[in-house]
RNA sequence: GCCGAGGUGGCGAAACGGCAGACGCGGCGGACUUAAAAUCCGCUGGGGCACCGCCCCGUGUGGGUUCAAAUCCCACCCUCGGCACCA
């Protein structure tokens, strides 16, 4: 028997579980298996309506399919279902993210290969995918792992590397201790690795970069897009990070070294008169050079102690400023006053120049530092109302320039101009924009993912693989380390290879592909995943792209969603994409939480979704998770809570069975027709229109509703039974996006011809759903006093007349002056406005 | 610290300038039953009364705009996400 966690006891299904009565067990397989065997979900690209391509995203096989994935896939389903029965051909795909580090850890922890243990995970989540009766087309499913799938990664790489988007240096880079390998910035949280919360350290080492940067400008430009939630867009638009400014040098010709100044980049060039000293960062290449031999053991311990600092304790924004002078000056261009040089850990070497000109009158972390130090703190814009005195903490708003040499009295904002133009008319400085956005590391000294087509020849050097030769195999015969350490760094067989230009013995790179590679163009290759000439067919890719419709978690918003919008810009550059936006509409659900935390393995509290399916059926998993609030907010898992859809659905079962030849032999009451005709209408309108903005909680209440007008109806036995019958017919049409199965066993059972997921949506009459009597609604001084039933075509005086004289409104008039009335038009409300009596 | 989203019954929520709490969960009462489950019916924001109805209060707090505010504006408090020495 299975068992739930209901918080402090644990309680059997039988106890807690309202038991269905249309037999899901039986019908759920039935039709499952009859859509596949008449190709009901079969996308056929020769169909002439317009196109609609609606993806999910795919999900890592990480074993069991759980309610996570259910609440990602089901609702995307109702919505593609329901495009589909607006006449759209409708491309709804699913895939695998296949590669992938916890593939490689039970590799070392439980001696199963990678190959081995993803394939397997696979073939059961697919199996799980199934029982949602989603129209996944199975045909085109994309699975990463295979060499069908990377070698076009690899194809993709070596584009990317003709086109110089890809290229190999030394950096110190981000490096995971328990991970085992380098990571990109985008997969740093607070200091530790997004994926195992391991503080991470740097290491420097030669690194695969894609430049992702070519495209900062572009990247900010979200106007190609129809409608994405605007906090996706403000969190890339601030991981990108456009600062613009002025690159300044200062000056140290007069020590001596090769380089002639220091760049410094300033968004504040107007305070630069205000310049008492200047920092280096301290990984700044110039750090050694500058500083003086007396100063040496300092400065080079100060350093040693920042590179062995984790990035956790150098990021804590409260800890004091700390520093050393390196005991050498530079000049300041403009006005040619020496300036100390020091190294400190508040700058940072990857930014920009990775050195700043300190200005502490105006910046609070100069200011800071200069107080520590004991230098001096020049006011040269002048904040509002300032008596000449010094400051206590910096200004950094706007003001007036003051002991600025020929700027002295201008406003900051024409100051900047002014000097920028100067800087650059003298040859001082340049205007610049930086970024905070750096290049996409994408090498991992791993095993189980996409192995970098390059090899290392000693007469050569580096040489990328020619594109015959692709793809470069994984191979399956790896020997896995409990040290962590990629299979591949000992694989003779893999390692050694001859060189493509002079047949030499050469050696491969080791290094395999982040697996956001993967996830950047899948929705290219599902629309022809079986082609082994090119990665994708240009005609289809016509046909299909861009994706209309994308949904997923939003914890995608910089990575996933930057990196494939990158892709698409630069394949559309190479001139192999037509458009220049991957995903047009985004939407990101909400996460499903269980006793209000966030379900996780650590925690065990992951509800999985087979043992409800299994009782209740996919219909009823599918319907409680639809209702269960707003599709963006996500929810809290209840046992007691799927008891209501359970309820609705067994109700369903029960009134629209109902034939209408047992309706009763009571006369055909118009009244009784018109009420539930207009229900049906306003039902209509009301699925229709949420089911297309992805408000299911609200689609489906409507449809509770409708149900319970139908029951009403059946009790009055006066509808007649031709409207019966159409009502019956709509309601199982709405209902069939959102419960697929049992609408379809309904269809079949009150006669109608197979599919009904092939017929088109119900439209509704505006005439028909509008109301004939309303509720006029009195109040008087904006409180509500009266309800009145009223013709809804009642005019406004008509209105305004019965208003005046109900007895509940005139009771508050009291000893008050009716001053004016307001009638509200479209809404049927009298607001009597009044004023104390004489 | 900065940016964004959000605070509505016992709970999930709906309404997004015009009847606050639709729909559902839970609870209470009733019908059916030997009994229980299931099902069906009724009630369910708080308070008051001269209780078949009516009145007062009520959408985080305080102000404002409006004939009318959960909804718009300002300030503050709290919760959740993102960024965080970015020059």
């Amino acid at each position: 028997m299975v068992e739930v966690d209901m918080g402090q006891e644990r309680v059997t299904f039988e106890r807690v579980l309202v038991e269905p009565r249309w037999n899901p067990q039986a019908i759920e397989p039935k039709w499952q298996a009859r859509w596949e065997e008449a190709g009901l979900h079969r996308v056929p690209d020769d169909d002439p309506r317009p196109k609609w391509y609606e993806m999910t995203m795919y999900p890592y096989p990480s074993g069991d399919l759980h309610i996570g994935h259910w609440y990602a896939m089901a609702p995307s389903d109702a919505h593609a279902r329901f495009r589909r029965m607006q006449g759209y051909r409708v491309l709804h795909p699913m895939g695998f993210d296949a590669f992938g580090l916890p593939a490689e850890n039970a590799a070392i922890r439980h001696g199963i290969h990678p190959f081995t243990w993803t394939m397997n995970n696979i073939e059961r989540m697919r199996k799980q995918l199934r029982s949602i009766g989603a129209i996944y087309d199975w045909t085109r499913e994309v699975n990463t792992c295979l060499p069908e799938y990377y070698k076009w990664n690899q194809w993709l790489f070596l584009q990317f590397y003709k086109h110089d988007l890809a290229y190999r240096t030394r950096a110190p880079a981000v490096w995971c201790p328990s991970c085992q390998t380098v990571l990109a910035n985008e997969q740093v949280v607070n200091g530790r690795c997004e994926r195992c919360d391991t503080p991470i350290t740097r290491r420097e080492m030669e690194q695969w970069f894609l430049r992702i940067t070519k495209y900062a400008e572009e990247l900010l430009d979200f106007s190609g897009l129809i409608d994405w939630p605007e906090r996706i867009i403000t969190m890339q638009r601030n991981w990108i990070g456009r600062s613009e400014g002025v690159e300044v040098g200062f000056s140290i010709a007069h020590l001596g070294v090769q380089e002639k100044e220091v760049r410094v980049f300033t968004t504040r060039i107007d305070t630069i008169y205000g310049v008492s000293f200047l920092v280096l960062a301290p990984e700044h290449p110039l750090v050694p050079k500058l500083t003086t031999p007396e100063r040496r053991a300092q400065v080079e311990a100060y350093v040693e102690n920042a590179r062995r600092q984790s990035d956790i304790e150098r990021l804590s924004t409260e800890r004091e400023k700390t520093g050393v002078f390196l005991g050498t000056y530079c000049v300041n261009p403009f006005n040619g006053e020496r300036v100390p040089i020091f190294t400190a850990d508040y700058a940072v070497a990857w930014y920009a120049t990775g050195a700043v000109m300190g200005v502490p009158a105006h910046d609070q972390r100069d200011f800071d530092f200069a107080q520590k130090f004991g230098l001096p703190i020049p006011v040269v814009v002048a904040p509002p109302g300032w008596d000449g005195q010094p400051l206590t903490q910096a200004w950094e708003g706007p003001g007036v320039l003051v002991n600025s040499g020929p700027f002295t009295g201008m406003p900051s904002q024409q100051a900047k101009t002014a000097m920028a133009d100067y800087a650059e008319r003298q040859g001082i400085g340049r205007r610049a924009v930086v970024y905070r956005m750096r290049d996409w590391l994408i090498s991992r000294q791993r095993y189980w993912g996409t192995p970098i087509p390059v090899v290392y020849c000693d007469a050569c050097g580096m040489v990328p693989v020619p594109e015959k030769d692709l793809p470069v195999l994984l191979p399956l015969d790896a020997q896995f380390k409990p040290t962590g350490e990629s299979p591949l760094l000992y694989h003779e067989g893999f390692l050694r290879t001859t060189c493509p230009q002079c047949a030499r013995p050469a050696r491969r790179e080791t290094d395999t592909m982040d697996t956001f590679v993967d996830s950047s163009w899948y929705f290219l290759r599902y629309v022809s995943p079986h082609d082994t000439q090119r990665p994708w067919d240009p005609e289809l890719v016509l046909r299909w792209l861009p994706v209309d419709q994308y949904t997923g978690g939003a914890e995608h918003a910089v990575m996933h969603l930057l990196y494939s919008r990158f892709f698409v810009k630069a394949l559309r550059d190479m001139g192999l994409l037509h458009f220049s936006e991957p995903f047009l509409r985004l939407y990101n659900q909400g996460v499903i939480t269980y006793l209000g935390e966030k379900m996780s393995k650590s925690r065990g509290n992951v509800v999985p979704p087979d043992p409800y399916v299994q009782r209740l059926g996919a219909d009823t998993v599918r319907v409680y998770l639809m209702f269960l609030g707003p599709w963006e907010k996500g929810g809290d898992w209840s046992v007691s809570g799927i008891n209501g859809a359970t309820r609705w659905l067994n109700r369903v079962w029960e009134v629209f069975r109902r034939p209408s030849s047992a309706l009763g032999g009571k006369p055909v009451n118009e009244a009784s027709r018109r009420a539930l005709l207009r229900k049906l209408h306003q039902t209509i309108k009301k699925v229709y229109n949420d089911l297309d903005r992805f408000q299911f909680n609200t689609a489906i209440s409507a449809l509770m509703e409708f149900t319970s007008a139908l029951q009403d109806a059946w009790e009055r036995g006066d509808v007649g039974a031709d409207l019966w019958e159409e009502a019956v017919e709509k309601g199982i049409l709405m209902l069939a996006p959102i419960a697929p199965h049992i609408a379809e066993e309904l269809w079949e059972q009150t006669g109608h011809p197979f599919s009904v997921h092939t017929q088109p949506f119900p439209r509704w009459s505006e005439a028909l759903a509008a109301a004939e009597t309303v509720t006029l609604v009195v109040q008087v001084d904006g409180k509500v006093r009266d309800r009145i039933e009223v013709p809804a075509d009642l005019p406004e005086e008509e209105a305004k007349r019965l208003a005046l004289q109900s007895a509940n409104a005139q009771r508050q008039l009291n000893g008050r002056k009716v001053q004016r009335v307001v009638f509200v038009p479209g809404r049927m409300l009298v607001n009597i406005v009044t004023v104390p009596a004489p």
